[in-house]
DNA sequence: CAAATTTGTTAGATTGTTCTAACTTATTAC
DNA sequence: GTAATAAGTTAGAACAATCTAACAAATTTG
């Protein structure tokens, strides 16, 4: 059984992964704030005990049985926020330390209760698909709202950042999961989009924050 | 701040203490599944920060700050134990291993939201009592039901020990807390006790479950 | 392509938590 | 009240996870 410590490095090496599936060592170590020799003993030893793949100078790659263990991790951090959020009145924003605790419990029972509790979520609460209890996740393709055209309009769907300033910044905005946007224009000089949406006649997002929005085009 | 390790010390030591708040290092070694030299080493580093009293070959002694700090631990626990059986539908049996993990997680809301949506619990599943936020405890005083007399009504309140074995036994004889007892008497050989209660007009139970339920002899 | 930079590795030390073996102090029993 | 037993301590080692300093390989850049 996989450590605290080792259950953070196959998430880091999870959601590190890029096409490929292979993840540096400074990436990683700059991920979990750990020195790049800490986390180059450390992916030896994961390899010992089959997680990774590993070879001298290489980037890490996660056999299956890594990548099963990682993403069953993260089942259990996105069903936790989901939990605080829908049952105990927890805002997005504050999640998501709990959860990096509350991911290492060991006991089946206590998430599949939560599962069921919440009617068998697929996405957490800033959108992010939850793995199933094997490990398997849905990929899903939404455009960020950067990408889209004066006169579309959209759903707010996922986010592709979750810190709890951004999120703040979008509670500020009173902008929240399936809201619908309508985006008016952008800016040519700096990216920014005036977006229009319940309320909220007018809203100007900056790049930065348009590019971290993620939606669904409505017809 | 106290790591797990340490905190486990202390909830245990607070649960080790008897009148006069002293644990031998053999009973913390063994409460703990670790050697003397162990726990030894334990507290020497405990008593460095100020959570014991410690003297060669004398007992340990929490200090003030030591008493609190293992009395909101032990609130965590047992408030969780309340949560897992009251909203998440888990057997007063199973609460344990996973109330164990759960209450050192840090996160102050967490648990003040777990009382909230419990109303304020003054005793967990098995009938002990919660320290309340500032780690103080009501002391209940019950009486073993083995020390009562044929002919007493009595109401089952708490346990002295909930491990998963005695709760499954009490399962098995549907003995929870709040039922009523009356006992019909007690065999003087083996100190084996008769009592009746709904649906069971007739049952036995020995010296040694009859000192584990704590009852409040009722007029 | 050679120099500069970035990335990765090795060596060696540190801290926390644990152990066994050997020894000492305290307690119990005759 | 000494001898036997129990309880407690010290010394020394091991393992996990971390660090810094120094060196080596790979990549980028002029």
């Amino acid at each position: 059984m996989a450590s605290s410590t080792e259950e953070n490095y196959l998430k880091a090496l999870y959601n590190l992964s890029n096409g490929q599936g292979e993840v540096n060592i400074s990436d990683l170590a700059n991920g979990l704030k750990v020195s790049m020799p800490t986390a180059n003993s450390m992916v030896k030893s994961l390899q010992k005990s089959d997680w990774v793949i590993y070879e001298k100078y290489k980037p890490v790659i996660l056999t299956p049985k890594g990548q099963k263990e990682a993403a069953l991790i993260v089942r259990k951090h996105r069903l936790t926020e989901m939990f605080l959020v829908k049952k105990m009145g927890f805002g997005w924003e504050e999640v998501h330390e709990v959860a990096e605790q509350i991911e290492h419990i060991h006991s089946p029972k206590f998430f599949d209760r939560m599962d069921e509790m919440l009617g068998y979520p697929t996405i957490d609460p800033h959108g992010s698909p939850i793995p199933d209890n094997q490990g398997r996740m849905k990929e899903f393709s939404y455009t960020p709202l950067s990408a889209c055209k004066p006169g579309q309009e959209v759903q707010l769907t996922a986010l592709t950042n979750s810190s709890a300033e951004f999120l703040e910044f979008l509670n500020s905005r009173k902008l929240s999961l399936g809201v619908h946007l309508k985006v008016i224009s952008r800016e040519a000089y700096d990216q920014s989009i005036v977006v229009s949406y319940p309320d909220h006649p007018i809203e100007t997002l900056s790049e930065k924050a348009s590019e971290r929005l993620l939606v669904r085009i409505l017809e």
